[in-house]
This record gives structure tokens, C-alpha cells and sequence, in this order.
DNA sequence: GTGAAAGCGCTAACAC
DNA sequence: GTGTTAGCGCTTTCAC
């Protein structure tokens, strides 16, 4: 690998000018060419991790989210990702696996490997930011809000289960079950608290808690909820599930029952992105994840140019996709 | 943040002393308890930037994928990640977006980071990875393979084109249709070739050209070419997909226009991660996605030690879940 | 087993 | 506008 001195030497000129010419620095036109031309003769790539070590920041924002596999979140990173290379930044996508363990690993990475910010999706409410903070790297929370003072995007969470429910009761349907994430998890709790107050409003002899099913965002987690749910003396006649996940599950066990989705109501606060399902059978919520991680990164990206007005907090909307649609 | 000097002179040793600590070479046990309680006290975190520029080789490696919103390419990376992690590495997780530039760029990155591998499922069979292998640093393909001499990991494309056919023809149907991925990708021509020698045995008087599509490896790509399809004068009466999202495109089209699966046959190359269909009206052909990124990284990490055998491909077998179990 | 010291490749004062 | 030089924090000979 060849190194400035390399380059500085074939060129005639002076390390020091050989980093100008790659840092945009003031250098003259003949130096700026003869420094280009031997660069490009040995192939020289600077060296990130000496730039890294020497100016104790490097173009690389770390990405934690609690699943990788959810499309929810990969859309989010693909808006993170677009804003960030944009900027000339790269993207660490940090896996969690909703553990709060691993979570702390990456962020110790984070620090260990001088990287300029971080955007995290927090596993859980728990989740500890004191080191990183400490570090004075801007971090922005995305999806999940913390405890800490810092910027954060989230989403109408509560509108969410509201729409989604109130949705469902148009069409018709009573006794909306209601299957969501651990409720520790604040867009959980939220999108929960939305779809009681719709359900309540409207029916207000229901027994709610009979209702409710809290399990993990994951398809199994809609699975084993909504087989219990169907296994009540009196089953509900539609269900709103608190994530694109959970929305699997449920119409996965409906469907195995012979319950196909408009028999059965089904309202999703989130995209079905590979659905196979006629779309007009279910109510989606979309939820804004690919907008959240541009927010998010342009967010990050002024803190890390230096920003510093007092933290903020973005809310987003989300957009109702009926079932059957309207007039 | 504190460094080895400041840990050192807490403990009363020198830094080389701390760097032994923190590396596994012989060092009193007294002044093991010293050092780690000096680092203890200051919260010490080795610095990486600085341990990599002196080492010239960081505890990274790089994975490029064509996309990330595949749940193909994220199981596959959960199964490089787990093996990773459990090494010590961290797995970076570059989004090529098919595109050979945006390969490119991360490829110099991994040079310019030091990270110590990378494994890539190249855009295209054009990708170049002359000046990666120039640097020494280990490389292995997976998914699809290269012009190149280094370690690939792939499947039995051709068996999984095969396969999903005499899955459908023994099911009853005949005019089967396939839709795969651009011509150009080596993993796309194979299982199109399974396709054309299974149908072409059992029903030599077809036409296969009129019934073959290719288009990207991306849901609009099955709903383009299967909207094409179903426009013929003679429309097939199944159809195989040539990945997940092309299925799910597919199937999409086929419901809309009221052909809900086993009236038009269907055979998916890939898993349906999130289908919401009742999952005996379409075969199946599992893809080993996580175990491929497994035996990635495994050969990665086995070169990174040094090891110098001659390249080696391993083909991983992959597993027909039929439309209906039969006896 | 332990310390002193050189240097990985780069950038940013500081002189000129 | 350009060169000289001193580090960034760590690892690793080389002595002892």
C-alpha cells in the first residue's frame, strides 16, 4: 500500500501538500495535477484508520436496531444509508437482537472505532447511553424514544392504533383483539393505549384486558397470541397487530383456521411488504420507516457539523390504507 | 478518554505492561489485578483506530450484499454475524443496491479501513476484485460466483430449478412458466437451465422461450413478467419463481387477477419469510441462506488465520417443501 | 517478566 | 502556498 510519503516523493512535493490536495486545501493547480497523476500511478488510497487515529473522528455512523430482519427496520437503514453516503459518511448496521448486551457492545464500538454518531432503535428503556454520551458523539433515538435528553424521531404511535381500530369498528367489526409488542417498549404501550381508547369509545361494555395479547414484534409472537386469542370462549371478530410482524403471525394462524382475512378483520400498524394477500382484505397503517432513518441521519449529520440547539424530538405521521377503500 | 499511559501510571507500570494485559501475554498476576483495576477506575477502552494502524489489520470484516431488504441477504447475514461475533469480529454490512459502483466504493473502503475479509454476493459477473486481492486480504463469494480464483460458497441452483419444475409437473400442470433473475447472474441462468431441462423432458413440445422471463430479482420483476405472462394468447398454468421476491410478485398478480395458487400453479425458489398464505398451495424450495453465510464466514475467518490452501467452493444443498405433503 | 523507544500513516500547527 | 515537525494511541522489537 502505497502511502503519501509514496505519492509526495514521485510527485516532488511535500507529504503534508499530498494531504491538502486529498483534503481540499488550498494547493496550486501544477502541484494539485503532479499529485493526482503519481496518486493515480501507485494506486493510493489514503489511509482512513491513520486519518481516523490523527483527527479522532472518522466518516462512519453506527446504526443499532433491535432486528435485522424485519423489513421495517431495513427500510428504515436504506433512509439512513441514502442521507448518509450522500454526505459522504458511511453506515455501521449494528444488530441488537433486542438484547441490551449486545447492544452495549456496539456502542462500546462505537467509541473504541472513533465513529461520529450513532442512531439507535433502543432494544429497551433500560437501554444505558450514559458512556456514550460522556464521549460527547451525538446520538439520535429513532422509532423508540429514551429517557435522555437527546434528539429523537418517532412516529404517531398512538394515532396509529387508533386509526387502525377505528377503521376496523367502521367496517362493521365488535370485538377488536389487540396484539402488540412487550409493553416495556413505548411504541408498544402507545399504539396499545390508541386502539383502548378507540375500542372503549365505541363499545364501552367490552372487557378490554380480555382483549389484549402483548408478545414479542416477531411472527411467532402474533402467532401464539392470535391462537390463543381464537381459542377464547367467545373469539374476537378482528384483531389489530401492533407491528408488520405480529400482522404475519396473526393472518398466518387466521388463514391455517380458515379464517381468511375480511372474515375475520385485520388491521396492521405496519407495511406487509411481501404480502401475497389481496391488498383490499387488510388495513395496513403505513408507518413512515424509510422517511424516520432520513430524518434521523440529517439530524445526526448537523449535530456532527457541530449543531448545538437544544435537543428535539420529530414526530411523523402515519398514513391509513383502509381495507375496502372509499368513496 | 483515558489512555494505556493513563492506565499505566495509575498502575505503576509501564504501557507496554497494560498493552500486554489487554492482549493475553504473560504478565505478573500482580500487575494483571493492577492494571485492570487502574482500568477499571478510568473506564478504559483500548482505543481500535490506534491498535489497527499499528496492526494494520482490524478485527472487521466486510459483508457486501445487492440488498438489504431481501430477507434472503438479512438471514444470510444473521448467520455471517453469529459466527462472526462469536470469533470477536464485527461484520459490517455494505448495500451494493446491485450496483457495481456503489461494490466498488466498498470494497475501497474495506482496503482503506483495514478491515481483515470481506465476503460479497457480487452485483454482477462483471465485478472487478483485482485491487482488493492485490492487498492480500482474504475474499469469499457467496451466493454467487466470480471469475476469480478464491473461496465461494453457492447452492444447487440448477437442482433448485429441477426441483421446483418436477415439484409442479408431478402436481398435475404443464405449461410452466419460469421467472428468474437477469440473465447475467450466474445463480438466475442456473436455475433457468433446471427449469428448461426438467419441462423440456417431460413435455419436449413446448415452446420454452415463450414461457421464460427474466427480469430483476425484485418483487416488481415477478409482477412485470407474470402480468406478461397471463397477457398471452395461451397463458401458462404455473409457474416457477426464480427468488423470493419474484414469488412474492408473482403471487401477488396471480391473486389480483383472482388465480389465487393452486388454480396457477406455483413453485418459489427461496423461502416466503412473511407469507400470509396457507402454506400448502405453493412448493417451496428452501434456500440454506443462513447456513451459506455461515460456512462464509467460517472459511473467512479460517484464511484470516493464515490458512493457505488452494481456493475451494462449497455447495450447499437446498430443501423442497411441496405444495401438498404427499405419503 | 518488564520497560524504553520506535513507528504505523496521517493531519494540523507552525514557520517561512 | 508550501514544507517541517510533532504527535494521535497503540503494539512490538530489543534490551535487561
Amino acid at each position: 500500500m502505497a502511502t503519501i510519503y509514496d505519492v509526495a516523493e514521485l510527485a516532488g512535493v511535500s507529504p503534508a501538500t499530498v494531504s491538502r490536495v486529498f483534503n481540499g486545501t488550498s494547493v496550486s493547480d501544477e502541484k494539485v495535477a503532479a499529485v493526482r497523476d503519481a496518486a493515480e500511478k501507485l494506486s493510493f488510497t489514503p489511509n482512513r484508520t491513520a486519518r481516523t487515529l490523527r483527527r479522532q473522528s472518522s466518516e462512519v455512523i453506527a446504526l443499532v436496531i433491535p432486528d435485522i430482519e424485519n423489513p421495517y427496520f431495513t427500510e428504515m437503514a436504506r433512509g439512513v444509508e441514502d442521507v448518509a453516503s450522500e454526505a459522504g459518511y458511511s453506515v455501521v448496521l449494528c444488530n441488537s437482537d433486542a438484547q441490551m448486551e449486545k447492544e452495549a457492545t456496539y456502542l462500546r464500538i462505537a467509541i473504541a472505532e472513533h465513529m461520529s454518531g450513532v442512531i439507535i432503535a433502543t432494544a429497551d428503556e433500560g437501554t444505558k447511553l450514559d458512556t456514550i454520551l460522556a464521549t460527547g458523539r451525538p446520538i439520535v433515538a429513532v422509532d423508540r424514544s429514551t429517557t435522555y435528553d437527546i434528539d429523537g424521531v418517532v412516529m404517531a404511535n398512538r394515532a396509529a392504533g387508533t386509526s387502525a381500530t377505528k377503521d376496523l369498528i367502521d367496517a362493521g367489526y365488535r370485538r377488536i383483539a389487540y396484539i402488540g409488542g412487550p409493553e416495556h417498549i413505548d411504541t408498544a404501550a402507545e399504539r396499545a393505549a390508541g386502539w383502548r381508547t378507540a375500542l372503549g369509545a365505541a363499545y364501552p361494555e367490552l372487557d378490554l384486558d380480555a382483549l389484549q395479547r402483548f408478545e414479542t414484534f416477531r411472527v411467532d409472537g402474533g402467532r401464539a397470541a392470535m391462537e390463543d386469542l381464537l381459542s377464547l370462549p367467545e373469539p374476537p371478530d378482528a384483531v389489530v397487530a401492533g407491528n408488520n410482524l405480529i400482522g404475519v403471525g396473526a393472518i398466518q394462524v387466521l388463514t391455517e383456521h380458515g379464517l381468511t382475512p375480511p372474515q375475520v378483520g385485520v388491521a396492521v400498524i405496519g407495511s406487509l411488504p411481501f404480502t401475497t394477500l389481496s391488498p383490499s382484505a387488510v388495513t395496513v397503517v403505513r408507518l413512515p420507516a424509510r422517511h424516520m432513518g432520513v430524518t434521523a441521519a440529517r439530524m445526526l449529520l448537523e449535530r456532527i457539523k457541530g449543531d448545538k440547539q437544544p435537543a428535539r424530538t420529530v414526530v411523523l405521521r402515519n398514513e391509513v390504507q383502509p381495507a375496502s377503500p372509499r368513496a
